[in-house]
DNA sequence: GTTCTACTGCGTAGATGGTACGCAGATCTA
DNA sequence: TAGATCTGCGTACCATCTACGCAGTAGAAC
């Protein structure tokens, strides 16, 4: 097992309970098309849990992402930033990889001490998601010409696996919660923007958006790993050849057809896999799109 | 940030280099549908590092899963084998999630020491990928009467799903190389086999079932995420509502349309989130298979 | 049977890394 | 000016992976 560098946080934090809402806040510029910090209800905090009316507690820093939460002037001037925490965390993703992120890493490029960051951030994980967000940057939006519902997709997809390409390890910080941030919900809403005038129901406009994405984030980790494998100098160069030597052709007919077809040894062709399943994904939506039926919604 | 339970292995290991190729072999059962190990061509050893012809280095572990590489029948009887270690592992991570998987939780469970584990398998990695194609299991394979490729891909996608519903964890692993184990083998000749009465070229075959089985487990990826976070009590439940009070619809008026419609806080509807995906896909699919065309293969 | 030796389990120890805790000092409010 | 509040951060503590090497075991070779 060569390439490593593959999730985040292991599953520390069985130990002791740990207080949960400590360190955070910073001054953020908020991002473009938010609630204004005045209209939004206020926030009830983690301490609080009632076990009735489920409360949505947003980790701390991402409520300052979106402009809510304030904090109070007091105390001593701030050395760092919320901001500039998160680049040089994304510097050192960008070098090393998620496996070279440590925080002790990311505060020694700031040249500050390992337990400061935790006052801008709650947790690693807490990290994690704000540099992805930021790394995600702001969807393509629409163009002067609005050509259609599916260049507008194609245009949102390419961009997202752009994204994703220029920031490989991304693909590394496993998903647990849907999406927060600013940057993850303006894609989101790019998306729906593309199927507005189609005939879909929001349900299904959703469902298309979301299978997507799914889509376009899988095929970039799959590029990924076919090209960490390759300069690994391992496994992949060869793979087929390899499958060869280790399958019974009786026993697994069809593979051994792809096998022989030489589809397998085809490298660096992750871009026309794209094409292939952006195509027979926008196809299958273009069944619904086109229908002749009177849409629900 | 509550539900941990992510990613395996930090990336170590960037440390010192380690000797690789140690620890390992075992008694297993050899795979079905295999190459006997005398049809097998020797594999050079991890040791041999010629830059040129590209040398195909399989976990040791694996080619045992495969049935190559016998051990010698020196030294003390072994105490434990790669499958108990396997089984336990899984136990383990079935219960725990993950997140509570170290070797020294399953040397415990094993009654062994934490290093003995290193005797049958090189890396965690290594145990990772066996577990994960243990989990994974057999493809459900041809029915008696075959009812055509998209029936058959149906019951593939929906067989693999139901795989991981079973062994959540095993989405929590992440995948860095391409199939080795031979029930990953199987699974994909097994969807192969499917579209074998189809048009579709063998690269249009490849393509598809990677496309298909990307998307499941994307899909089951997704599910688990939105039951663990709700089972953390924490933001899914109200996501929808969550998102209207910090988006401005002004701005995110797509987004804020499907909120709208109350489309966010279906919960529970993975299962029609699954459908609506699988029959998109195999939509685009049908567009191919269905072309009046002549197929190039 | 005796010796050789590959192989076994596993104890020890090093390294890495997340993060709770609490102190000393800074800055703002009253 | 006193107190409240917040800041950076040093000091642990703990979990975890895994290199190394020892002592003992069981076939093989004679």
């Amino acid at each position: 097992m060569a390439g490593r560098e593959a999730g985040s946080a292991d599953g520390r934090g069985a130990g002791r309970p740990g207080r949960a809402g400590r360190g955070a806040g910073a001054e953020v510029v908020p991002a473009p098309g938010r609630a204004s910090a005045a209209e939004v209800a206020p926030v009830p905090g983690s301490a609080i849990r009632s076990n009735e009316a489920p409360t949505f507690a947003l980790p701390p820093a991402v409520e300052m992402l979106w402009g809510v939460r304030e904090r109070s002037s007091r105390g001593p001037r701030r050395g760092l930033s919320l901001e500039r925490i998160v680049a040089a965390a994304i510097d050192v993703a960008q070098a090393e990889g998620i496996g070279g992120l440590s925080m002790g890493r990311v505060a020694a490029e700031l040249g500050a001490a390992t337990m400061s960051l935790y006052r801008y951030v709650s947790a690693k994980d807490e990290l994690l998601m704000l540099m992805v967000d930021t790394a995600m940057g702001p969807p393509p939006g629409p163009r002067l010409s609005d050509d259609g519902w599916r260049a507008g997709l194609s245009r949102w997809a390419q961009g997202a696996r752009a994204s994703y390409q220029r920031h490989p390890w991304s693909l590394r910080v496993p998903i647990t919660t849907p999406p927060l941030g600013p940057n993850m919900v303006a894609w989101m809403d790019d998306g729906l923007r593309c199927l507005a005038g189609t005939p879909l129901s929001e349900q299904e406009k959703l469902s298309s958006v979301l299978l997507l994405s799914g889509f376009v984030r899988n095929e970039a980790t799959l590029s990924l790993d076919l090209r960490t494998a390759a300069s690994d100098g391992h496994i992949m160069p060869g793979y087929g050849a390899m499958l060869g030597r280790l399958i019974n052709p009786a026993t697994f007919p069809s593979l051994q057809r792809a096998i022989d077809s030489g589809s397998l040894d085809d490298d660096d062709d992750m871009d026309s896999e794209f094409d292939f399943g952006l195509a027979r994904l926008l196809d299958g939506i273009a069944v619904l799109a086109e229908r002749p039926d009177v849409p629900p919604g």
